[in-house]
DNA sequence: GGTTGCCTTGACGTGAGCGTCAAGGTTTAG
DNA sequence: CTAAACCTTGACGCTCACGTCAAGGCAACC
């Protein structure tokens, strides 16, 4: 199949799927004419790499896993790399869950009593998934 | 004082203040040099910004709140305006947190069984703080 | 008068993951 | 023959809150 085929199936864009070839995430059989071809493993590997930034891995991220795919294993999350960046994220999400925690209790405070003026302190985390 | 030292004594840096006035969030009294002229009351009101910002607000969230102090209410949360501000950013961090939640869950699951298959359906919400 | 250390405006760079043209080639339908 | 619907590469745009030069003016000190 080709580029535009791919992105319906996997439901994204032929954009997206150009841009995962020059990450390094995709790559494609070029027919006579320059056009890509592509058969139902990168589609599995397309679908691999948009469950994974469901759940809020980078793009970077993903890369382990579709290695993983790529050396025969049926699961991308079966190989030791996969499975330290699902342990990583997991820390991240934990600490971003305790964060999130602090602010929640800092806007429920603010909004209980108007008239204080205690602020916490800033911090450097950065929280996102 | 001079931006210099507006700026070290907010802990912070003299392009922040210039971006801050850029987005009118800070002005400036400027003497006959063309320097910037600031006083305790722009001290108070970066330092509001930078406690809201620690929070996870936007700049453009601590408008109301800088509005606020510039009508002359002793707290820059005292305005419904800003309460507004508070109540949308408590939702979006309850909104955040469920996320991650089964995010956390995905994750666990994942790291406890090696070749199970389930990805969660994609969700458009953006989460950060 | 030269150096240092402030200050000014303006403009481009950063990161992530693409979106959106632009300008053109290929294949198929009518 | 022409239009439609694909495809190609390349390059700039977007968000956000500034960082980082660049080029120059102002003030004080030796």
């Amino acid at each position: 199949m080709r580029i535009g085929e791919l992105a319906k199936r996997a439901g994204t864009t032929t954009r997206a799927l150009r841009f995962y070839e020059s990450q390094g995430l995709l790559e494609a059989q070029r027919t006579s004419n320059g056009y890509r071809e592509y058969d139902d493993h990168d589609l599995r590997l397309v679908r691999e790499i948009q469950s994974l930034q469901a759940v809020g891995l980078s793009l970077e991220d993903t890369r382990p896993f579709v290695a993983c795919l790529r050396a025969g294993h049926e699961s991308g999350d079966s190989c030791p790399d996969s499975r330290e960046v699902y342990r990583r994220k997991l820390a991240e999400v934990d600490a971003c869950m305790e964060r999130l925690q602090t602010v929640r209790e800092f806007l429920l405070a603010r909004l209980a009593f108007q008239d204080r003026c205690l602020v916490p302190e800033p911090k450097e985390f950065q929280c996102s998934s």
